[in-house]
DNA sequence: TATGAATGAGTCTTCATTCAT
DNA sequence: TATGAATGAAGACTCATTCAT
């Protein structure tokens, strides 16, 4: 028994240090780029063994990009707007989660590159997977606005335009922050503050005059 | 001089219809998932008749690539932040700028869908390319932040993540709208309007009090 | 009449045109290197054209093959053992047919070129063409060494082994020379001199001890 | 440990089988009639196994042809012009070295073929190779002829065009012998001896009268 | 389970030749 | 006769996947 728990392990190592070799080739080169023997040379391992653990290489491609998606929903799934009583409590959970996000993107940084050079196109080969992880944010997004909204911490809108911009705000930001390496002078918290205001500033509380009319009230 | 002209133009519009014809198969399968033989199928000719036009598969990618760049700088490149005197000239100007790149895009779908659905990655492939097209992009809107705040429109800030955060918003935007028609219900000019809303409300007018203390204000 | 003679006369020259084009392609790049799109930029003639004067690529190849063939048969071919009396009239006479078939050929450097850099070695490709000129050679010279031998000029020997010899001494030295310019230091002279010497050193009058046993008469 | 060395055995076992069947196809077709599904064909594997043990066509190509060279200059590299104290010596060595790379070429027909009926023309494809080989015997020739002059054993003369005509003669005579099959009725020891004397005639020892003028000598 | 040699389907690309104008 | 665009057959090469050991 122990033996098989053992063998286990060991066979679970195995497929990690595949994966692990694979998510390093696939963020340099790209999915299409990348071949079966180089992530096997990586690995050590031969070519053969490469099948005992993944189905083949788009399989493999296809789980780690789960990962990625799943580490994302994990890291900012839970958050939830249910005990905000004001926007100063919004700004301070959104740091906090903006925050979080980008440390554990920053830990997995070659996951972090294969979604956003390879996959955030959607392009066809794996557009399915991509954009329902687009949706599901948008609809997250959206639905948190709408709560937003409800509690009164945000004026009406657009929500589902607001969420895509979001997402897209956010999304570039990660991508040259993290895949990049863009804003190197730049602190993490300085950045996330950054995000955070634009959405604050672009989500004026009700009772304001309207954004789109902003001039009044600097008169 | 006649049949010169004449050959000439039969010529470029042979080349023409091989391109247009590669815009479809590339915008709907992607570049590797599409063969030459498509193309030429689409386009009505012989697998021959495509290397006598271009040099290959990827050369003609990469000329449809620069096509959308040189669409995209020509729509937007003009534009000069030089003879607005306020935040409503402003308004305005960056309105009309919109509606009109997002008119030009959705009159390119094809082209359009071939660099959000296959390049906006930066995927080793093309990567220079689009990575370049970003960092000019990048600079230009950062230069238009500075002389905006030299010239009172916009209050302080980091102009390069400025930059950045929209060209996320506005391409995630675009690509919603122009390639998935996913806002299918919601005129243009609405949602430009809600990009430049989101634009000016993140960068206020100086002598505010600071966007990331709104609170102040709202109490 | 004259009009067809003058369109004639202009239907060779043109023919003429698109040889002297090939035979410089072909000379330097080649049989299977040399494209018809290259003869016919070379000539300033279009793709089409060519095809109204030659066959082919393949014909017009072994066309300059049998001219340059005809050149050095008509050249070295009528020559004729008849009268000559001594050694000396026949060191004179070589001599004269070396020193000609050496200017011929210099006169005609792509031609030759062609010969000795596509097609001496018999390649497949034309090799029936090059073998049976090299068969006809062959026989010519076993020809001539048997009637000089008859006529008391050169002791016996293997006739054909000698031919042969003289064949690949004769063609490596015109290689090199008109070919390769590699024995630019030496006039011509010397070198059809040296050919001869070795030649009938190498064919020693009758009667004399035998070649194969030189030492003998050395000591 | 023993596993490796037969798996390596195996592997170099496969590739000698895929170069002999490329030396057949190449020997019988030549390069550029010579396909690759040919040369699979005849050592009994699939296409892609071809790439697994050579680069390519011409990659294996340009071995073969380096493996004969190498050959030849084994057969005939170490000889060495140092214990010859007579012309008797001299033949003799000549003998023992050409019936040696006689019977090494024969030994190796298809080997040879190649060199000869390909490349011996020093065609563009792999014009390098062979000129440099002919360069480098060339140069080891005219040095034997210099050493052998200083020795006393051979007269004056242009060493360097003299070796090039005995290259000619030797590779013209192992052309027709061994490729050709020309001289079938004759023995090599006398194909080889008529070399030999058609060397040595032609390359009197010194003190004699001008090979120029042997007649004067022989009244 | 590990190995790595073998497989062969899949495509791009070339270029001599044709033919409508 | 000249043109040059169109043709399409032909073949090299890649690489994910299989499978016997």
């Amino acid at each position: 028994m122990t033996q098989t728990t053992e063998s286990t392990d060991a066979k679970d190592r195995r497929r990690e240090e595949l994966k692990d070799a694979a998510i390093q080739i696939f963020s340099e080169q790209g999915f299409h780029a990348t071949k079966v023997s180089e992530i096997v040379a990586e690995a050590g391992v031969s070519q053969g063994t490469f099948y005992n653990y993944y189905d083949g290489k788009r399989q493999l491609f296809e789980e780690i990009l789960h990962d990625f998606l799943s580490l994302v929903v994990r890291t900012i799934g839970g958050w939830t707007p249910a005990n905000l009583d004001s926007r100063e409590d919004l700004r301070r959970e959104l740091t906090r989660v903006g925050t979080q996000l980008t440390e554990v993107l920053e830990e997995r940084r070659g996951l972090t590159a294969i979604f956003f050079k390879e996959s955030s196109a959607e392009t066809p080969e794996f557009g399915t997977i991509i954009r329902e992880f687009h949706e599901t944010l948008a609809g997250m997004l959206t639905h948190f606005n709408e709560v937003l909204h409800e509690r009164g911490l945000i004026e009406a809108g657009n929500f589902r335009v607001l969420a895509f911009m979001t997402i897209g705000m956010v999304e570039r930001i990660i991508m040259e922050h993290v895949v990049y390496d863009n804003f190197d002078s730049i602190p993490h918290e300085t950045i996330v503050e950054h995000l955070v205001a634009h959405y604050l500033s672009g989500t004026r509380q009700p009772l304001e005059s309207s954004d789109l009319e902003p001039t009044d009230e600097e008169t």
